[in-house]
DNA sequence: TATTCATTTGCAACAATGTTGCAAAATTAA
DNA sequence: TTAATTTTGCAACATTGTTGCAAATGAATA
């Protein structure tokens, strides 16, 4: 598990720190999407708030996290899944967000439709985010 | 013109009042979706910080304007169309954002595609965010 | 039009969130 | 173990968003 982590970073070229280790460890055991407030509050405050700003910008540089839009002025952060690397995400499924509870999912298995764009548009990625009710709260 | 703003804010049973106009002008002027400090600076800074957080949210009470999720930490915010009423809003369209220009557009003709969730999950809401490059960068 | 009442506005003070520079500490490479 | 590099924490600051309250403005009535 420790093993499986640090492999990520290594494989980013990143230095095994405890923090990141920490870091990466919630997103693991969640397997939800988190906020850096969230993960102020996971981490019971052990580490400074700016080393949480760079820990998660150095991964979502490295292609190990994802940042997904928000209609409140959130910026929720996701782990990703293999295709992802250097400065180059493919982060290409739904995002879910569930009103009751708050909880932000990756819905890996469902895809992006495809989105009629005007004449003249170019689109390079498109990123769906679905309101409702989750599974856990009906 | 001026007529037509005014008759918005009547409908919405608003004061009528130059802060209001001037804001609903910008946005009708730009037709396109502005940040909160988009109208900082397009109004040259003649009415309050305070006053423009205010009215914002008052729009978005009333349904005259709606909230578009940026990948980054800024709320965005566009006139609605004539579909939106009090507390119910029906943003039925995908938002363009431009990464030249930073432009977002909402292109009123594009629907919302159908997306797949997964069983339990209940879906309200879809948004839909296509980022890119718009007819006037190319 | 003048007067009253309700709403809106601006100010001040505050809270929360995000950024930068720099020295100390930890990690990596030799 | 030592030297070079990277990461971390602290402090200070910048930006963004919130709240209470008194003054100003707009709406309603006579």
């Amino acid at each position: 598990m420790k093993e499986a982590i640090s492999n990520i970073l290594k494989n980013s070229q990143l230095s095994i720190t405890g923090n990141r280790l920490k870091i990466l460890e919630l997103f693991q055991k969640n397997s939800k999407a988190l906020s850096h407030a969230d993960i102020e509050k996971l981490s019971g405050k052990h580490f400074d708030r700016v080393t949480i700003y760079r820990t998660l910008q150095t991964f979502v540089d490295k292609g190990i996290i994802h940042t997904i839009p928000t209609a409140d002025n959130s910026i929720m952060y996701a782990l990703c899944k293999e295709a992802c690397s250097e400065g180059h995400h493919h982060d290409d499924h739904v995002h879910f967000l569930c009103d009751e509870c708050g909880t932000t999912y990756c819905l890996d298995n469902v895809n992006i439709p495809d989105v009629n764009i005007p004449k003249g548009f170019l689109a390079h990625q498109t990123n769906v985010l679905v309101n409702g009710v989750c599974k856990n709260c009906r």
